[in-house]
Parts: structure tokens; C-alpha cells; sequence
DNA sequence: TGTGAAACTGCCGGGCG
DNA sequence: CGCCCGGCAGTTTCACA
């Protein structure tokens, strides 16, 4: 994980169509380094998959809400997996704070959030209590890490 | 935004390094025709961005947390706009509950986190108190989203 | 939808540090 | 010894009919 690397992993993250032309110009190496650059960096794992971004309103799940769960331990396994599965949930994370978990949810609308949280969330023995915040509007959202620094990672 | 385009997009959400080859396989259509429905798509701003997504441990930003921001009218737009400059920020959604901002952040460390909260976030006069969720394990973190129905997009 | 030219990808051998 | 470069063959892309 040289500078190279580095370069490669920036740019691919905010073009992942971008051809490897484009990638040893931005890297500053040939078409061919940039080419085995890139296959090492997907083979390693450092950049881990390629996406095309959807347009949330444009495929009809317009509507973004946060789930806070308090969870009792018993069956918190079993609900964190079940919740994994849903397509519509896109990010589950374990918290600190008052509540147990932080769930990202995507629906179309207010009755499907509704249909989601009744019959999917509340029914798992291990939910105690939930607490939606509605997301109002969206001021930024990416999935583009910001890279800190001249960072070493180990194989 | 038929059935092929919905194909298309979900297939290519998931596999964004796709060839034409393999979408028009599994949209049903002739490789000429997925090409030009991809290009429809992109054009449009259906599938809005092409990413690789990059493991933010292996590039160092390992630390993953939520903020709650409360904010004052006065000084609340050019807040928004300065957070969502910042690298370090993934999302910013306007929230309703008691607070009014949730802000997800992506750091190297608590050390780089301390230094951004205090010199960036809390400085900003419309920033009046702060709550951070430290995200202590993510069991699921995706920006795919479910395509939910059989959608009729507006052009 | 099918065809063809242009561009691109991925591998190979050679050379430099 | 490891990494980088240029060239070649197969594949993919994109405009046109």
C-alpha cells in the first residue's frame, strides 16, 4: 500500500467505471502497472466490491429512516441476522449509548416503513423497544472514504 | 423504467464492473440493447454514480460513528454546507426527533475523531450540542437498495 | 437486433533499480 | 530479486444500419 496504491484506491472509489487509461494517468504509472495496481488492491480485499450508485427515488425506496433498537441479549443474534437479511436494511450497526443498535432503513414510503417495523422488527422477542427517526432530507450521502494518510496496511 | 431496466439496475448496483455481455444475460435482452439501456440509465441519473467501495479498515479509516447535532436557525446552511465539504463526513440527513441533524462519520481513530469534533463541528455557531454514537461493530453496511415494485419512474 | 471499427483488458518478455 | 514498462491477442464497447 504505497502511494500508488493509494492514488488507484482514491480515484476507482469516486470512478469505478474509470478505464485503467484513465487510472495510470491519475497514478502516474503505466497502463499496465495500473492494470495489476488494481488487480491486486480487488484481490486483497482493499477495495472490496464495484457498485453502480442507484438513485433511491428514482427506483421508488424514497424514503430513509434510522431505527434505534434496544435489544435484550437473549435472541439478539438471531434479530441482528434476520434484520441483516431484509433488503431493506442497509446498514446495522451495534452502538454505544442508551440504545443497542442503529439500523439505516430504505422503503419507498411512510405505509411500507410501517409494514416493515410491525411486521418484521417489533415481532422479534429480542426488540424491546425501537425509536424512528425520519430522514427529512439528505444534505450529502456517499460511500467515499476519506484516506488519512500515508498508511501502511498489513497484507 | 421497465422490467429491463429494473433488471439492469439491480443487477449492476451489485456488480458494477459488469460487462454488457453479462447484463444483457441476465436482463434477457441482446448485448447491443443492455448497452444502450445501461447508457439510458446512467444518462438519466438512475444509476447515478459507479463506485468501488473500499474497506475502510485496510485504508484507515477503521472508526465509524453517528452524530446527533442540535442546531440554531441562525448559521444552520453554511453548517450543512461546511460538514458536507469535509471528507470525513459520508452522510448528513435533516432528521425529525429532538435533534435536528444525524451525521455519519468516518475516521481514522478517537484521536482524529476528538480532533474533528472539536475544531470542526463544535466551533460552528449554529452547533449547540452534540451527541456521538460510536459504532462499536457494523453487521451490515450496503448502499444497495431494494428495488420494491414494479416502478414507473418519471423521465 | 446484428454488424464492424475502435478501444480496452490482460498477459508476456525484457530492462531498470 | 522485485517492480515497471511496451507490445500483442482476445474481448468489449459503441455507433450505425
Amino acid at each position: 500500500m504505497d502511494e500508488v496504491d493509494r492514488k488507484i484506491s482514491d480515484f476507482v472509489q469516486r470512478n469505478g467505471r474509470a478505464s485503467n487509461a484513465e487510472i495510470a494517468e491519475v497514478a502516474g504509472v503505466s497502463v499496465s502497472t495500473a492494470n495489476e495496481r488494481l488487480r491486486r488492491l480487488a484481490g486483497t480485499g482493499v477495495v472490496s466490491q464495484w457498485r453502480g450508485v442507484l438513485d433511491p427515488q428514482r427506483v421508488g425506496a424514497g424514503l430513509c429512516v434510522f431505527v434505534m433498537i434496544d435489544m435484550a441479549y437473549d435472541g439478539e443474534e438471531q434479530a441482528c441476522e434476520r434484520l441483516c437479511q431484509c433488503d431493506e436494511v442497509q446498514e446495522l450497526h451495534h452502538i454505544s449509548g442508551p440504545h443497542s443498535y442503529l439500523m439505516k432503513v430504505r422503503v419507498a414510503d411512510t405505509r411500507a416503513l410501517q409494514d416493515f417495523i410491525q411486521t418484521v422488527v417489533k415481532p422479534m422477542k429480542a426488540v424491546l423497544k425501537t425509536e424512528t427517526l425520519v430522514s427529512l432530507s439528505t444534505q450529502k450521502e456517499t460511500s467515499v472514504v476519506s484516506i488519512p494518510v500515508p498508511y501502511m496496511a498489513g497484507g
